[in-house]
DNA sequence: CATATGATGGACT
DNA sequence: GTCCATCATATGG
């Protein structure tokens, strides 16, 4: 189980360690167990790409909360997974895109699906991580080697490496 | 294999 | 109406 400490860092910082972590949900008494293989940082006021660069609203004020808070917004029909990082009062989050599925069958290769596959709803929105039975993070001692790159999909991207993902792994949702 | 395009829904101007 | 931190499908090489 991870601290609250460790989500008291740097957006950066928290996605690179984030990788290689097991994303436990429990569904029905079971619990699916998955692999973070992809994340992307986002920032505040000075990152274009970020809800928060424009001030706070319904989504973006999230970032703005405690660290280990989940962050949930939909972008179409698909939902995001987001955990907030950095000290309280600092806009900062970890954009959750891609898992490795350990002990079940799912698509979980881009962020829309894996939430869809966990079944995870709006509810978690504002949750803590430490404090939930139904969703909660295991530690990990695997070694890899950690991929930096642009992120994908935003139209504004700061000209620094902010998606972190590990190398070879077939769950990353583009190579 | 690659790139292009349309469907989709919530939040905002 | 416009803007998206997406995805699945279609098309061309």
């Amino acid at each position: 189980m991870l601290k609250k400490n460790f989500f008291k860092r740097k957006a950066d910082i928290v996605a690179k360690e984030l990788l290689g972590k097991i994303l436990c949900r429990r569904i029905d008494g079971k619990v699916l167990k998955s692999k973070i293989v992809e994340t992307e940082a986002y920032f505040g006021e000075d990152d274009p790409a970020s809800r928060a660069c424009k001030g706070k609203n319904k989504i973006s004020e999230m970032m703005w909360e405690s660290p280990g808070k989940i962050l949930i917004y939909n972008v179409h029909k698909y939902k995001m997974l987001n955990f907030i990082t950095g000290k309280e009062g600092e806009a900062s989050a970890v954009l959750i895109r891609a898992l490795e599925p350990l002990n079940f069958k799912a698509r979980t290769s881009g962020p829309g699906l894996l939430t869809d596959s966990l079944k995870i709803e709006k509810t978690f929105h504002g949750e803590s991580i430490f404090e939930l039975k139904e969703l909660f993070l295991e530690n990990s001692n695997e070694e890899f080697e950690i991929i930096e790159s642009s992120r994908i999909g935003v139209s504004k991207d700061l000209p620094v490496k902010l998606r972190f993902y590990i190398k070879d792994n077939n769950f990353i949702s583009k190579k």
